[in-house]
DNA sequence: CGTGGCTGTGGGAGCGCTCCCACGCCATCG
DNA sequence: CGATGGCGTGGGAGCGCTCCCACAGCCACG
């Protein structure tokens, strides 16, 4: 009540804060962006008449004359349409928003529904309405990081880009990952391993159909096009998948499955064939999230750890903000086979 | 490339605009703004020198003096974990995004993760930094809704907001959704039908639950708790619930489930029971999402109106927003049943 | 005691825009 | 034919902030 009138009234201007604590517009700004050049006695008045008038900066005239925005896009081109039932963009997001919160930066989202919004938002972007863009789950063919990159905006992107642009991005050493599920399948007398994998043109779901193939030709086992299948990343696609795969291999006893919501469908394909988990095939997902511990059986899955690849995403980007530089720089993250019983290995701990 | 320098050099101010135009600063706003009281000529001169020097209105000098922001916040209160497994919340953020985007608004979205950064989103929000508040998710107790209505900030919620607040908000007939959905499965002859609800802090799956009793009383059917469990809204809750069920009652013969994404996991429960679906047990969804015609066999649900529901929302918080009024509005959507094979009935359209 | 440097401060300029007032021009009317 | 009114226009003011230059005050040194 004693100050709430004030959170209602008009706005509080640096000014007034300044006059209030009896030094100049000058000082008080200084304080608030943290200049070392202040005395302690100022510092303290402006500390407190920012306190006692709850004033908070003015975005907009701060943006005029830095010529920041200090806000970040993240985008997500909906196309992608068949990842939305995947929990892991909402973590993924999660992770990002906390992030950029802690430098006291804006999350804008950006969902460009078509190519032509795309280009809307290039022109959007490029003219510094937001100061850099994290980008995520592309496609193939999105030319999006390199046309960014071309106007000067500062651009990371989630996973490796397609096509091999140039661009910084952070990504999980998926292939590594999803070679040693593989390999854990195999080490427990496997034989007939299938997998699932996303679609192929996201290189994340490239990289982990091709450590399956690694672990496979590791232990020299040939690669037969028939034990897989491609499920799209989303739990119908896997459903279909995981049918068609049982029909044409019906004595399959493991699969990897490229996510942990897939691996669910899969899961539930599978015991509703009658086959026991993991008695007869055994199962590894990815991402572990969280419920991959709570399905029946426990769900044995690769993790990747989102939340400091996210942070090192605004990290990377924030430091291309700072720096000027548009040096691409690259940051991969190592994965860990987390075991439980849905493959049969004892629940151990990470491997 | 005729004008890509232009792209990355300094950026266009809406004097150069009017320089090129030959018209003054003043006319150039007019232009810009859509202002009626503009010649056609000079109307003409200004759009073309806009495209030609790929001029892009500056916000924070917009923003400065009209002390509107143009953006709107959404927020989505992490704790609500268990909810980041459902595509709902995509769908729903799309929606919103879609309907800014159309009216050239920015999407910022704000993901408090305590009751400390609420207020700190509290605060941020009342210093104008966004003209007005989506909010989502919401579960009993929280107090956002009329804290931002108190501080005079636009708000509209998703969903009648808990505690009857006082605040704007659109919701889906959810209510009777779930009460016709029930009154379809028992128009089939099931008679040990079962619920799985989401968590009942949340109004939505309150109203779903108090919509499948309706309909079993209406039948003249008592209400049985060891019929009723709660699946939380997530996919290892629904699986556990399902479980709990047919345990209680393994000779149910119906299930209403309140969101398609657990219906997911309860149909592969049932399936993996040794229950056939619709034959021996029918089950009915919500949300009529996507998925639902993917499973097999494809699920019944009640179709709510994502898309025109999140328009609206966007409309009535600009209506708040430049009419000044903060006069609650509810608005109410109706929902109608999709019958596919999980419920056994025949695959008629709407009900 | 003068000089030099260093620290902290004040306040002008200006970011790019919208708002508004004043004004020129033309058509209309008495 | 002069007065009246509207329409379209020009441009000053000012939104709240940061940046920067100038300067006051102080200490240390020669």
């Amino acid at each position: 009540m004693t100050q709430d009138d004030k959170a209602i009234g008009r706005r509080v201007t640096l000014e007034e804060v300044a006059r209030m604590a009896g030094v100049s517009r000058g000082t008080g700004s200084r304080v608030v962006n943290g200049s070392p050049k202040v005395s302690p006695d100022a510092r303290r008045a402006v500390e407190e008449a920012i306190a006692r008038l709850g004033y908070v900066p003015n975005r907009a005239a701060r943006s005029l004359v830095t010529r920041r925005s200090d806000s970040i896009g993240v985008v997500f081109p909906v196309p992608t349409a068949r990842f939305f039932g995947d929990p892991f963009f909402l973590l993924f997001l999660n992770g990002i928003g906390t992030a950029l919160a802690l430098r006291g930066l804006q999350l804008v989202l950006l969902m460009p529904q078509s190519g032509e919004e795309e280009q809307r938002l290039e022109r959007y972007v490029a003219a510094g309405h937001i100061d850099g863009v994290v980008l995520t789950a592309l496609h193939g063919d999105d030319p999006l990081p390199e046309r960014l990159a071309a106007r000067g905006v500062p651009v990371v992107v989630n996973g490796r880009p397609p096509r091999g642009a140039q661009a910084s991005y952070v990504d999980a050493d998926s292939r590594g990952g999803a070679a040693s599920a593989t390999a854990h399948l195999l080490a427990q007398g496997r034989r007939k391993v299938a997998t699932i994998s996303g679609s192929l043109d996201m290189p994340a779901a490239l990289d982990r159909l091709l450590g399956f193939r690694d672990a496979l030709e590791a232990a020299g086992l040939p690669i037969d096009p028939s034990f897989e299948e491609v499920g799209d990343f989303s739990q119908e696609g896997a459903a279909r998948a995981m049918h068609l795969l049982l029909e044409r291999q019906p004595d399959l006893d493991g699969v990897f499955v490229a996510s942990d919501s897939m691996a669910v469908m899969a899961l539930g394909v599978l015991q509703s064939a009658g086959r026991r988990v993991p008695d007869d095939v055994a199962v590894v997902g990815f991402d572990d999230q969280p419920i991959a511990g709570t399905t029946r059986p426990p769900l044995s899955s690769v993790r990747h750890p989102i939340e400091a690849m996210s942070r090192e995403m605004v990290r990377l980007l924030l430091h291309s903000i700072d720096a000027r530089d548009r040096l691409p720089r690259q940051v991969m993250f190592p994965t860990e086979l987390v075991v439980r019983e849905s493959s049969g290995g004892l629940p151990v701990k990470r491997s």
